[in-house]
Order: C-alpha cells, then structure tokens, then sequence
DNA sequence: ATCCATACGTTCGATAATCGAACAAACTCG
DNA sequence: CGAGTTTGTTCGATTATCGAACGTATGGAT
C-alpha cells in the first residue's frame, strides 16, 4: 500500500512545511511560539524550530523572546503577486473616485478555485461599510464578483468546481442547490453582470462585473456593495451599473 | 576553509530557496520559465523547476504553458502579517477621512531594517499624486516615516544601521552624512514629527508621526506627502500636523 | 511544413539536508 | 523558590534533495 502512495520526489516536502508554517500565523495567531507552530502545522517541534528560525533569518519572521510573528517581509510575498499585474493600481485608483461618486464601498477581486481573493478594497465613509482587506477571501459562489467570473469558466470546469464547494446556507437568502448556483451564473454571464442579494450576509447587497485584459481574457472583477436598506435591486442596476462597467472598460483600455 | 564557514544545520536551505524563487517574480518578471527563474535564483534548472511545482501544487504559483506566475494565493502570506496587526485596518480607515480632508495622500508604514515597509495607502484626487501600493519598500533614512520609526531605536542600533546603508544622494538635497542623517534623526524624535523635503524625490515633501501602542512601543508611522508646489514647510506644520497627531492618537487609543 | 536550436521533463545514484529523540538549560507561574 | 513546562541543541540515522544526462517537446526561422 505505501508504494501505492509512492511520494512524489519532484514535491518539495520542506518548503510545503515553511509555507504552512507561515500560514498558521493570522488573526487568530498574531504570534506563535515554537509549539504552538509546531500543534497547529502538524510537525515535530524540532522541525517547526528550524523553520521558524530560517524564516527569522530571511527576514519573514521576527522573534521577541519566546513569541514568533510575522514580519513585514511577509508582506513582500504578496506585494510581489500585485505588482505584477498592473490592472490592479489602475483599478484601485479608478474604484476610488467611483466610491467618491457613488458614497459606497468598491472592491475588486480574482478568482482562486471556488475563491475571490480582493485585490483592492475602498471603503466609503459611511458608518455601516463594507471594510475587507487585500487578501481576504470570500466563497466565489455567493458573491457577485465571484460569480461574473465564474462565468467565464466552461462548463465542465464550472460544475467541477460546483461539486467541490460544500454548500452552505449563510442566511435564508442563501441559494443552496447546485443546479441553482450554475442557471444563475449562467444568466449573469449572459447580462454581464452580477446582482446578489443578501446570500451571504444579511443586509448585504453586492454589484459586479467582470475585468478583461484587451485580448478578452478574464482578469479579474469589481463591484459596488450597498446596505440593502439603502438601496434596491433595481436602484443598484439603474443607478451603479454604467459607473462600474465604465470603470472596467477603462481598465480594459489602459493594459 | 570550509570547516572554518560551517553551515548552519538548523537552517533549512530547501526553504529559503523556495522564498528565493517567489522572491524573482515582481513587476520587472510577472511571469518567468523554469529556465529565468533558476537564472534570477541561482538554482540549477531542476530544482528551480521542483520549487515552482511544489508551489503550484500548494497553490502560489500558476502555469500557462512554460510561463509561470505568481497566484493570488501569495496575498495570504502577506495578508496574513496586516491581520495580525490591528492596527493597520484602523489607519487605514482613519487615513482615508484624513486624505479626504486635507486633499492629498497620506500612508502608513512600518520599519524594517533600513526599509520602511508600506502597510496602507491613500492616493488623493489630484492628478500628481503619490501612489505606492502596500508591500513598496522605501529606504528608512530618507523618508519622513523611517526618520520618526528611527528615532526610536537605542543609539547603538540606530548607528549600526546607519552604518549599514549605501547612502545614496537621491536629489541635490538628500542629507548624505551620517552625522547629518544622526542628528536629525535625534531632533526629529525630540519634536515629535520629521518632515522630508524632496531628499527622495524632486518635488516630493512629506510629513509623518510614529504610532504607538497603549503600552508606547512603536507600532509604525503615519504621513501625507504633497507636491512641494503646493505647500511649503510651514504650511505642512501648521494646517497637516494636527490632523496626523489625532489620527496617530486615535489609533493608539483603539488598539 | 520542416528543421534546428533551445528549453523542458524525467530519472537515478550519490550526497547532503533534514529529522526527531533525548537531554540539558531556560522560563513561567504559583 | 520550586516544580512543571517549554525551548535549544546535538547526534546518528534516514530520507529528501540534488544535478547530470538523456529523451522529448516547443518555438522560431526558413
């Protein structure tokens, strides 16, 4: 049986350890010490040790007495996946004079396997906002900026993914059925845009739609979030809309 | 000779060539070959093509034929070091009414070494605006940030870090000498407040303040920078220093 | 469409990196 | 201050990792 699982030797063991490792730190774990690192990322406490002490050398994570934390290093890693896409400063900078307009949140995203990933967040002045930061995650399935992407998915790859999501109902507004989440995506790929209505959050109503590079490949989405007591269905298409496909046709033009 | 540097056992050198390769990809590289990133680590061509293959199992990298790069899935290194600190959310907010306000951008960061990292940033409305993303290194001893985080280094460590830096004159005004870039380092820790005149970069003045925590130890800095067309030293200390102090002070008192 | 040069994928034995148990040292808490 | 817990370090053993070499695939030029 274990040569039925034969390892595969072009994986590096060692790295996927470091990675965890980093990844074990958050805002449940601002900081760690050494056997807290080692429980939570499944290793010995020799291993986690070397680890968190090649890391302190590299500068990806800082010691202070026995408590290890992340170091802005860390932040390099992640700098290093927005920098290279330059769709990202020129979309943060346009969703901040949209939010200006508008008086709402902005956010934009891309899609990681069943994922949106915000890759830039305004926040508007009101008191209830939606505030989420760079590198959040949220289910695709449920958001409007995740589902204009998921659209672009073929058929196949989109009901692959369906079927590896565990549904879950966040509020009552949620839509749970499988064959409900594709005729929906479906259909707001064919309007090109994406209205979802408190299925995650109660009170939350988000507008999206997709970013394309010139040569029409997907690069990511945006949208406008609204308190539903503020805003109707109808008020977010009538009124939100163009804002938001102007901003994308203007990121579309400048990369 | 060899005896004489040995290595360091506890270091894991699998991982540090991995971090090494993610480290190659940037705004100069969005995208690499096995062949590129083993050149800009300096691995042989089978073990840079082992890292990017654990990565991408791991999910950090994507392929698109022999082009490599980076995922969104690096956000969460570095999105997981600004969930750690609560801090930097609250600026971030704060510095954002702040930049409406006074109409020009404003930014946090935290020291790293002779760097300061950026941890949030506000862009103003203005056409000539400054404009760096979060995670952009800036050199400590040539910004209004690094001078007001310096300042709180022990006199030891400040003058072994400044021994370490390559002083570059960056514009004719750049402070060159040590003594020079020691002294006012000191005054402006005494006052409470740096501002930077264009030693980075003709035009470009700033102001900062250090944010600390409840207990005083130094949590970052936070600054508005403006075209030196538009506002002169003294205007910057009368009509900008006020409103950065109650934003420093708000945060400190919300953490 | 073909050919050539370059790049990549894969494999294998060798080697070095990594492992973790054990023990001493350090730290924390009562 | 003492006891219990946690950490740092070391060593031999084991496994992970390495890179040269070779076959395959790709891309560019003609």
């Amino acid at each position: 049986m274990d040569q039925a699982v034969e390892r595969d030797k072009e994986y590096l063991e060692t790295l996927a350890k470091g990675l965890n490792v980093i990844t074990t730190f958050g805002e449940d774990h601002p900081t760690l010490t050494v056997s807290e690192a080692a429980t939570l990322a499944g290793l010995s406490r020799a291993t986690a040790r070397r680890v968190l002490h090649t890391l302190q050398v590299l500068g990806y994570v800082e010691q202070d007495g026995r408590a290890y934390s992340l170091g802005p290093k860390a932040l390099d890693l992640g700098y290093r996946f927005l920098a290279a896409q330059s769709w990202i400063d020129r979309a943060a900078n346009l969703l901040r004079e949209l939010s200006d307009e508008v008086e709402e949140s902005s956010s934009a995203s891309v899609l990681q396997g069943t994922d949106i990933v915000y890759v830039a967040h305004v926040s508007s002045r009101r008191l209830m906002s939606v505030d989420e930061s760079v590198g959040t995650r949220l289910p695709a399935f449920h958001t409007a900026m995740g589902r204009v992407q998921l659209g672009f998915l073929g058929q196949a790859e989109l009901w692959r993914r369906l079927k590896s999501v565990r549904v879950m109902a966040y509020t009552a507004s949620t839509i749970t059925s499988l064959a409900g989440l594709y005729s929906r995506i479906q259909a707001d790929h064919a309007q090109g845009f994406s209205i979802v209505d408190e299925e995650l959050e109660k009170g939350l109503r988000s507008i999206a739609v997709p970013v394309c590079g010139r040569d029409g490949g997907l690069l990511g989405s945006i949208s406008i979030s609204v308190s539903s007591t503020r805003s109707t269905r109808e008020n977010m298409r009538n009124q939100l809309l163009s804002g938001l496909r102007e901003v994308s046709e203007r990121i579309s033009a400048s990369v």
